[in-house]
DNA sequence: ACTGGAATATGAGAATACTGCTGGTAGAAG
DNA sequence: CTTCTACCAGCAGTATTCTCATATTCCAGT
């Protein structure tokens, strides 16, 4: 879990550090707006610490420049101004939370919790399902109603990818992007293909099929409905 | 946008929903636990205002039953109390965000707004309606009076259009440019040829018809008149 | 009302796009 | 060297999209 700290002060900055850091948080640090912008377009974070008065550019802009190139990165805004209209500014430029300082790190912890959560973090033994199909982030297996099945890496990815929109529909480009982290089209039927053999893996000799597909708009796993 | 609001006072509830409905949210009512839990699990919600303190069955339990469901809808926990404690022990039970009593209502207002601006982008769980029929961004699934319609791409494409303009007349030219993305005017009728495959679909064996031609200007969605 | 021309509705089938699948290649791993 | 994985090419079957020819409806101007 990585995350950009941006904090002037470097006593502030230090204490938080630490503190996250014994949480096994990787935590980067900015001392400016400026360079905490670079850093948070360079980078990837799974969340951005971001305080409002800052040296350079203050953390609204930098909030709103982040949203600006359609970052989703969760932003905590963290300030000494405690009055309503600060809060409101920086919920309105685009932060996902707001603390006011002094705070308790506790506190802070539990804010983070709360906004990481829907990224999904995979670093535990989390554990994926629908009907009687099993996915275990952890050891990397995957069973259907008790019995394992083998899957390639490639394979893996795009039924993590499926069981985490389980539900959804998505398209080929979503998966491209999301699963082959290539945005360009290569004009090649590999997704066909890989969604072919999830199907002989995980359909194939088992009742009601989980892997749909809905032509032209893209693969859906879902029950079948009753 | 629709927002469930759980709250037991009488008077917080209804000074909320005013605000809430000035705003032009729809908003529903649950007054204890238990029929929020309920109305939660029944109707899809953008958003769900919770209070800690309620009859039956606490704020707490009834987010994490919520949760639960693997559902991810945004809730904004309400109450009371103020110490941190209680703070952290909403949020980890999955809350999205916490709002102490008293507060100001542009900041309740500010927090819905951030809170909401995180699954609207994503495109994600977007649902649109009218009357009876309903449309699901996320699995791309329609149904009219509970019974699933199916529509091919072009067609669900088309139906999202109407379905974002509806009561609003749109143009053959407007249909053109936005469904089949292309400012030529081919000369062909296809788009009479799809209004009419969504009429068989939508309309046809339905009470009240939902598709209205308008001869010269084009076509509306929209529940007849009484 | 009546009527003729324009606009829209509808049915059938051709044209097209999409998907499932097989077989094969290159390269990595063992 | 053999096995396994990732990927590509291409065909066949099928669902979808579109065209066209033919009703039907609409509406101004008698």
């Amino acid at each position: 879990m990585r995350i950009l700290l941006v904090e002037d002060e470097p006593k502030v900055a230090s204490f938080i550090k630490k503190g996250l850091e014994e949480q096994s948080y990787e935590v980067e640090q900015a001392y400016d707006g400026n360079f905490g912008l670079k850093m948070a377009m360079q980078n990837e974070y799974d969340l951005i610490i971001l305080d409002i008065i800052l040296p350079h550019m203050n953390g609204l802009e930098v909030c709103q420049a982040i949203r600006k190139k359609k970052s989703q990165v969760p932003i905590l805004m963290l300030t000494a101004l405690g009055s309503t209209d600060d809060k409101i500014t920086g919920l309105d430029a685009g932060a996902d939370d707001y603390l006011p300082k002094p705070f308790e790190f506790k506190e802070l912890l539990a804010r983070l919790r709360a906004l990481t959560r829907r990224s999904g973090d995979n670093g535990g033994g989390e554990k994926l399902s629908i009907a009687d199909l099993e996915m275990d982030m952890g050891s990397k297996t995957v069973t259907r109603g008790g019995k394992p099945i083998n899957l390639t890496a490639r394979e893996f990815a795009l039924l993590h990818y499926l069981l985490r929109n389980r539900g959804r529909v998505v398209s080929r480009v979503d998966i491209t992007e999301n699963v082959w982290e290539t945005s360009f089209d290569t004009g090649s039927n590999v997704i066909d293909v890989y969604i072919n053999f999830l199907r002989k893996k995980i359909d194939k000799g088992f009742p009601g099929k989980l892997i749909h597909t809905l032509v032209g708009m893209g693969y859906v796993l879902k029950e079948d409905d009753a």
